[in-house]
DNA sequence: TAAATAACTTACTAGTCCGTACATTATGAG
DNA sequence: CTCATAATGTACGGACTAGTAAGTTATTTA
């Protein structure tokens, strides 16, 4: 007899949450020790060495196995709670993009003028992007397979855009304040802040073998973070 | 008894040309037949293949069976002219610097005042990136893998930076005409035109999907292409 | 407490993939 | 023409790798 009733391998996108309880104590002893099994905390590991081993090694060159070995639970857990090692990919995805836009949305530069608004947005997003570096290469790794997997993830097209729609109001406001004299168009100007922030960080291997430069040291990130900010007021500011 | 006798799995870097003879005819018939051996048609076949599946697949994604089957010959040769699949990347890798720099020699823009000659040089870059997509996906997996392949190779580090070069002068030019009044470092200067570049040919599968827009689509590929040499232009010629 | 089921482990398999041993043929030199 | 050797083809092995079958234990619910 299997003890495994409900389909075994399907990953639902939804969390099959208890009550959150991250610490329970165990009921017998009373004493904080953690539940022996957790759905949750298992997933959440996976996905977090997941989230790592992919970013390290790309899709193709992270092995289940090793990502199996480098949690505290087995291979089979992955097939249990994931499916198979591309729709774990793609939840490593999901999630990493979940936290990306949940940042965004807590920008706030509502109370600055157009010009030091688009500044500091750009340097947050660079910020960001600095902060991120596993982020950076899960997004390159998804672009060498033509974002196949982003494409049909239902979770991904409903996250919505908070930077670009920060970027449209700002934008709004400079035109009508009369700062902004070109007719930039928002999702050019996001385009060019991401550029700018993704390039130093995703390309830096490259650019430091060939051209001597570590684009990460302190004194070029912060010549970059107020050179950004620069060209995209003078860009938007005209002359 | 073996029929190879110099060191079968060596690949040299160097070319092991006989005289320049691309379709040598045939000794016997005389009339324009190929060679049915022919060590550089068959190496450069090897290459263009790989190049194309390494920019597909990626390192790891890439399948040394797969290329072989693409070519005319088969894997034997693969490890006979380059040693492996390690050393086969790094050929590639080489290959496509080389072609890239080779362009970039071609550059000439020495006619031009500095604002022309920078938004030129921008422009050509624009273009160039546009042209080829299979090494900007190269590029995009090298560092992936930390660029360990560009790093080890000797040919990639004697190369030069012609691109950067030219804008050393041209920001030199520009600053002693007094067009150019921000004091910008050439390498920066660089890095935000590759940016610009390299992402939206790099991230245009995720961009399309989060977006909405193909970045290559020739509406906007102009526009960009103007864009971008707006924007280093108003950079350079501060407000 | 007992039954039901969610959570987890072990051991295995079928297929893939890089690399190689060995055999063979075309080609150019003398 | 003949011989040395560069160039190529065939067939296979061994390690790796995604995925699975079958069984076990903890936890919850009634």
């Amino acid at each position: 007899m299997t003890g495994v009733v409900r389909d075994p391998y399907a990953y639902d996108g939804r969390s099959r949450c208890r009550p959150v309880e991250p610490m329970t104590s165990h009921p017998a002893t009373g004493v904080g020790r953690e539940r022996q099994r957790d759905a949750d905390r298992t997933k959440a590991e996976i996905l977090e060495i997941a989230t790592r081993e992919f970013a390290r090694h790309g899709y193709t060159g992270a092995r289940v196995d090793e990502i199996a070995a480098l949690t505290r639970t087995t291979k089979r857990m992955i097939y249990y709670y994931f499916g198979g090692k591309e729709q774990l990919y793609t939840a490593v995805l999901e999630k990493a993009y979940a936290e990306v836009r949940a940042t965004e949305r807590a920008l706030d530069v509502d109370h600055l003028g157009p010009v030091e608004a688009i500044r500091t947005l750009a340097e947050l997003t660079f910020d960001h992007h600095e902060a991120h570096p596993d982020f950076i290469r899960l997004v390159s790794i998804e672009n060498i397979h033509h974002a196949e997997h982003i494409r049909t993830s239902p979770v991904l097209a409903s996250l919505g855009t908070p930077a670009l729609d920060l970027i449209t109001r700002i934008l709004e406001a400079g035109r009508e304040s009369g700062d902004f004299t070109a007719s930039a168009d928002a999702t050019d100007v996001h385009m060019a802040i991401s550029s700018f922030c993704f390039f130093r960080i995703s390309n830096q291997h490259t650019f430091h073998a060939l051209f001597g430069r570590d684009l990460t040291a302190a004194k070029h990130r912060t010549r970059h973070r107020r050179m950004l900010g620069d060209m995209i007021v003078a860009y938007l500011t005209g002359t």
